[in-house]
RNA sequence: UCCCCAGUAGCUCAGUUGGCAGAGCAAUUGGCUGUUAACCAAUGGGUCCGCGGUUCAAGUCCGUGCUGGGGAGCCA
């Protein structure tokens, strides 16, 4: 017989009889004639009661079980007739696979974030974790369902680059040069390195996106990105994952459009199909969720210029720690204040000044804003940062110029705008600030499995 | 990288004015009960983060380092 799975026996309405599961047991309440257990599986998060009676061969070994013990039940589901479950299984066989021993950490009662981060390895056997990386599979699934839907490509963009001046931050290298060499030479050779050139790990899909846009219509990257900012923060981690569709014939607006659209159907997504963790989050990390969620599905985003947002924050009466001042970018506290106070709901800030963004985002007809977009959420910050890409061959040029960038190091970025260029458009959603939104979870930390951070890449 | 806060039993935390190291949970042993983070009793468990200093005396005060947390910058 084979085993069946947690979730499924749950949901049954009425008894198949006789049953295999196997999982881990979360709790033992022992009596004089039989004992209780808990199993869980990982498949949902509910654990299923099994009853094991006194006269099973091995009771002398079961009654001993402790948490964590990894076991395999054979026995009939039945109809429970204590409150709180509906079914439990009435056990003929207990196979201990495993037993946990005395020093498993995990116990029966709340641990805090910060000790679950000290054992990555084992939290998501709790409620809580358990929950948020059923979610984060799901919501992966979501996203590749969505742009499935729509007609999008899946484009899986190189993780090692050789370009080095993408603007999106400091970039970790890659190299297989001898450190003693190096320490012998002085330097770095890198016309000795693997790629006969510096290469580094990806800090952005983004111009890989633009090729194929140009090629297929439209793509989407989906995958890690790599950081080696030293940000010590909770909305930071050195390895993340990103979305990043990219979409030719698609300007600024049609590319909001497509971003609000995303994330309306990744949290409807996330509430039909993970009702049951969704509903542990909120009753235990952030009450306020299905306000949320409310405000998520059935408002229209915010959509407003920086220049607006400049004039906004000016006219407010808030008080803040740092200046408003045209020209500079928005400080958290700023961003913080529109998108929670100002709008309640998220908020998209288009066309910054050029000064401030990357060579790549479109020149607006003013000359001084590009059509650069961001989206602002309650609680995250930016969740979105994108723009309408630049596709005029000279207008791209002279902004490569004034930025002095590398032009021969780019001629295949530039050889798109010289055959059969086109507007187009994308951005790149954080997945891990996604799923902090949705979750309540503030701890970037606490929805990526194995988090890697300066000065931590334990697991 | 900068600012602020914290570090005491396996976990969560208390520890008064500087004066004998504590509780709950967990573990172990026993009891009891169709139990629900079961309950009751007993037992074991400490480099009070490290180093240095002040003092008759430091978990407590001072300096310093490390680790963790919160915030800022950078960004997704």
């Amino acid at each position: 017989m084979k085993r069946t799975k947690i979730n499924i026996l749950l949901a049954l309405e009425k008894t198949p009889g006789e049953i295999i599961i196997k999982g881990w047991v979360r709790t033992r309440r022992n009596s004089k004639e039989f004992c209780f257990m808990e199993i869980n599986d990982g498949s949902c998060l509910k654990n299923i009661q099994i009853i094991a009676n006194k006269d099973l061969e091995n009771y002398s070994d079961i009654e001993t079980i402790t948490t964590g013990t990894s076991i395999a039940v054979e026995g009939r589901l039945v109809e429970s007739p204590g409150k709180g479950q509906k079914w439990e299984i009435q056990v003929s066989k207990i196979e201990i696979i495993n037993m946990a021993q005395d020093s498993y950490p995990l116990q029966k009662k709340r641990h805090s974030d910060e000790f679950l981060r000290t054992i990555a390895h084992l939290r998501p056997r709790t409620n809580k974790y358990g929950a948020v990386f059923r979610l984060r599979s799901e919501m992966a699934f979501a996203i590749h369902k969505f742009y499935k839907e729509k007609g999008f490509r899946y484009l899986t963009a190189p993780l090692i680059t050789g370009s080095d001046a993408e603007g999106a931050g400091e970039m970790f290298r890659v190299t297989g040069l001898d450190p003693e060499k190096v320490k012998k030479q002085g330097k770095m050779d890198f016309k000795e390195d693997f790629f006969g050139q510096e290469s580094n790990l990806t800090v952005s899909g983004q111009l890989s996106g633009e090729m194929f846009a140009l090629a297929l219509g439209d793509v989407y990257t989906f995958g890690p990105t790599f950081r080696a900012e030293n940000s010590n923060t909770s909305r930071h981690a050195a390895e993340f994952w990103m979305l990043e569709p990219e979409m030719a014939f698609c300007d600024l607006k049609e590319n909001m459009d497509h971003g609000e659209e995303l994330v309306k159907y990744l949290t409807q997504h996330a509430i039909n199909e993970c009702h049951e963790d969704m509903n542990l989050f909120t009753s235990f990390v952030d009450k306020s969720l299905p306000k949320l969620f409310d405000i998520l599905l059935n408002t229209e985003f915010g959509r407003i210029s920086y220049t607006q947002a400049i004039e906004i924050l000016l006219k407010s009466k808030q008080k803040f720690e740092f200046p408003v001042e045209y020209g500079t970018d928005l400080q958290s506290e700023h961003e913080r204040f529109l998108a929670e106070i100002y709008f309640k709901k998220p908020v998209f800030l288009t066309d910054y000044p050029k000064e401030i963004k990357p060579f790549y985002m479109r020149m607006n007809d003013d000359e001084k804003t590009v059509a650069a977009v961001d989206l602002l959420v309650p609680r995250i910050g930016e969740l979105i940062g994108g723009s309408q890409r630049e596709e005029r061959l000279s207008v791209l040029e002279k902004r490569m110029e004034e930025m002095n960038l590398p032009m021969e190091d780019y001629w295949w970025y530039l050889d798109s705008r010289k055959f059969g260029s086109a507007p187009h458009s994308g951005f790149g959603l954080g997945f891990e600030r996604f799923l902090m939104m949705i979750t309540g979870i503030n701890n970037i930390r606490d929805v990526i499995p194995f988090p890697r951070t300066p000065g931590s890449i334990d697991f």
